[in-house]
DNA sequence: ACCCCTCGAGTTCG
DNA sequence: CTCGAGGGGT
């Protein structure tokens, strides 16, 4: 430990350097010297030693970081350089534009451009005076901004002091902006406490500058990135963008480590893409890149039209989160009668796609988003796929003149929507105790109808036909929809009774209810054609194999592969409804549970009776022999098929691995003999690489196959 | 008693 | 694709 040196002024001094220097290694440098704890120590007895002796406190001084009284309002400030607003480039052609005129102007093919993230955060000025921070504002309109001073020098990625020589007046411009981890440390922090919780972290970074109490805004997690320069005096400016830039870090400015330097159109693309592919891995939101012709001297031929650079632009990506309202929320209901909630939303453009639709999972989620009809959301593409409601914008709630909210809390419906039977809440029993029973996750919400319930009866429809199941080609969920809202099929075997006469006025009634259907295409000849298709389809459908016969059934928990070692380990579906609970869990993959599913499933008269029909009506599969364990070269090992092929299909290639005595699994474990890979194969592939599992490419599994011929 | 692995089920859009 | 839970191994 460091010895206290005899005066406080000494100490002072010292304490001063070291936190500065833990600042600037921790957001500069981002190379942390010392733990947290030590360095709020630091700041602690610098504090104490401020305290008693009011003489040494001065305005760069780390404590005054945490600020001093509440402020009454914001000053205005004139900036002396006015803060610029960037035009925007949405497209490559818009980039293109922007090079070509350069080039022409300048007459020069390939300008070089200093090129560097959009933080999506908050544009501020911060103004040095020999080398001291004297005073930080908005943008505002660009002429002038709020004096946020107090709460800038919260943020302890802005140096209070300058390092090396400091130029008599230096404005340095940047972004204030959340880092992402804190943004969601905070908000798991204000959830806890019943604090508000912040709608997103560019939100966060505006609300927090604007916050009257310093000791408010040092509570936010934020962060600052320096980009640019406003008025100097007393120092020569370096002639390129990217020198200012080095000169901002020599000064002790963070500078986004992503910066660089692009030549022409093809390098600015080139940069977007790989920031564009970078973007989910960054630790802060962006929206965009921002080119900047790098010499200085370009940049004056260039000039300014109105508030805009013309030597500058920012090239934005598509926004991945976006407002919208909620129109609706409908329940669906699925095969198993699980109700779903959806939420039915103004259109809106995310991540390059129109999303109307987004899942609320259920009712535990929607409590805690407390989302309502009218409410505005902030919706995002979660895994770049699946719409999601991220968050309520609470301030956006329809209110009444009273101020209370135009609609109550989502109340789950207490029927099924589409039978009206009574609803239940299925809790997963976590364990037994002496206490009570305790539950696990969240309630599921479930239709009590069965298959009485229509809904449940279209989607067991749905699934009956699908291609995994009977594959039948052409029969969709909008007819089956029709076949059952008609009454012309209650189970999957009305299915091989209805006839070409059947169809035809179907659909005549279903194109009748359902004006969006061109009058040309509901009759005649189109119709004539459609509807021998789809009788067709289904002819062609009762030659089926036992296991596609037993997913198709629906049976609770049993899939496409339970239904395959099924339908391998009894042969034939005779032993498989006559076997007993206690016969099903000698099936490898078949416990107790899923055992009483299937049981339970072929005790049902109702089930018996479908078969029954299925098989009088000419549904038939070839039976053999129960084959108790796998034979073949691959027996016993698991592998897993990932990317494309170019020969044959995954379900192929598996198909014939299987027939090999393989198991062929969705995901990769250390158990996993080997993993095919195709073109562009993706995770599994890592995961492999990772775990050392072997990978076989297409022509080894080409060559192993034509080595290992099957019947 | 616990943990890992796999399977089942549900979901959106072009 | 992701989440949760059943199955089975340690």
């Amino acid at each position: 430990m460091e010895k206290s040196p005899a005066t406080p002024q000494a100490r002072a001094a010292s304490l001063r350097a070291a936190i500065e220097d833990a600042n600037h290694r921790y957001f500069v440098l981002d190379n942390p010297a010392i733990p947290d704890a030590e360095y709020d120590a630091l700041v602690r007895e610098l504090q104490a030693l401020e305290a008693a002796h009011p003489g040494l406190r001065t305005p760069d001084s780390p404590t005054q970081r945490v600020g001093a009284g509440v402020l009454p309002g914001f000053e205005t400030v004139a900036h002396e350089l006015p803060m610029l607003s960037l035009n925007n480039a949405f497209s490559d052609e818009d980039v293109a534009e922007f090079t070509g005129r350069i080039s022409k102007e300048l007459g020069e093919p390939e300008p070089e451009f200093s090129v560097e993230p959009k933080l999506d955060g908050l544009a501020i000025s911060l103004r040095y005076e020999r080398g001291v921070f004297v005073r930080g504002a908005t943008r505002g309109d660009g002429a002038t901004g709020e004096d946020v001073s107090q709460n800038l020098r919260t943020i302890r990625a802005i140096p209070l002091r300058l390092r090396g020589e400091a130029p008599a007046v230096l404005e340095v411009r940047g972004e204030v902006y959340m880092p992402l981890a804190g943004f969601q440390a905070y908000n798991a922090r204000m959830r806890e406490t019943g604090g508000k919780v912040l709608a997103n972290p560019r939100n966060g970074a505006a609300g927090s500058l604007r916050q009257l109490d310093p000791a408010l805004a040092a509570a936010r997690p934020l962060a600052f990135y320096a980009y640019g320069l406003g008025a100097v005096e007393g120092w020569s400016l370096p002639d390129r963008h990217s020198r200012v830039l080095q000169a901002l870090r020599d000064f002790g400015f963070p500078v986004s480590p992503e910066v660089s330097v692009a030549r022409g159109l093809d390098g600015l693309l080139a940069y977007y893409r790989g920031i564009g592919a970078l973007r989910d891995k960054l630790p802060y939101d962006i929206d965009g890149v921002v080119y900047k012709l790098d010499r200085h001297d370009q940049q004056k031929a260039m000039g300014f039209v109105s508030r805009a650079p013309r030597w500058a632009i920012a090239h934005k990506f598509p926004a991945q989160e976006q407002l919208t309202t909620v129109e609706a929320i409908e329940v669906q209901v699925g095969r198993t009668g699980a109700l779903t909630p959806v939420a039915r939303l103004a259109p809106v453009q995310v991540a390059g796609v129109t999303v109307t639709n987004a899942t609320l999972h259920n009712a535990d989620q929607i409590a805690r988003l407390d989302v309502r009809v009218g409410d505005t959301v902030i919706v995002r593409r979660a895994g770049d796929v699946i719409p999601e409601v991220v968050r309520v914008v609470e301030d956006r709630r329809p209110r009444d003149a009273r101020g209370e909210p135009l609609h109550p809390p989502y109340e789950f419906p207490s029927a099924c929507p589409a039978c009206g039977s009574h609803t239940e809440a299925v809790r997963k029993v976590l364990r037994q105790t002496k206490a009570g029973i305790e539950y696990a996750g969240g309630a599921a919400i479930v239709c009590t109808g069965g298959l009485f319930c229509p809904a449940q009866r279209k989607q067991a429809l749905v699934h009956f036909a699908s291609r995994k199941a009977m594959d039948i080609e052409g029969l969709g969920e909008r007819f089956i929809e029709a076949l059952v809202d008609f009454d012309y099929v209650r189970t999957v075997a009305d299915l091989y009774r209805l006839t070409l006469e059947d169809f035809l006025e179907m659909k005549r009634r279903a194109d009748e209810r359902d004006d969006a259907v061109p009058e040309t295409v509901k009759a005649g000849k189109v119709a004539t054609k459609w509807a021998e298709n789809l009788v067709e389809a289904i002819a062609a459908s009762k030659a089926t194999t036992l296991e596609r016969l037993l997913f198709a059934l629906g049976i609770r928990d049993v899939g496409e592969s339970t239904a395959r070692t099924l339908a391998r380990w009894f042969g034939a579906l005779d032993p498989i409804m006559a076997a007993d609970q206690a016969a099903l869990v000698e099936v490898p993959d078949v416990g107790p549970v899923v055992a009483e599913r299937i049981a339970g499933f072929f005790a049902e008269a109702h089930n018996r009776e479908v078969i029954a029909d299925l098989r009088a009506a000419g549904v038939q599969w070839p039976e053999g022999a129960p084959q108790q364990s796998a034979e073949g070269p691959l027996a016993g090992q698991t592998v897993v098929l990932t990317g494309a092929l170019s020969a044959m299909t995954r379900e192929e290639a598996g198909e014939r691995l299987q027939a090999l005595g393989a198991k062929v699994a969705g995901s990769v474990s250390k158990k996993t003999a080997f993993v095919v890979a195709g073109e562009a194969a993706g995770s599994k592939l890592e995961k492999a690489r990772a775990l050392g599992v072997e990978v076989w490419d297409e022509a080894r599994l080409l060559e192993f196959l034509n080595a290992h011929p099957t019947v």
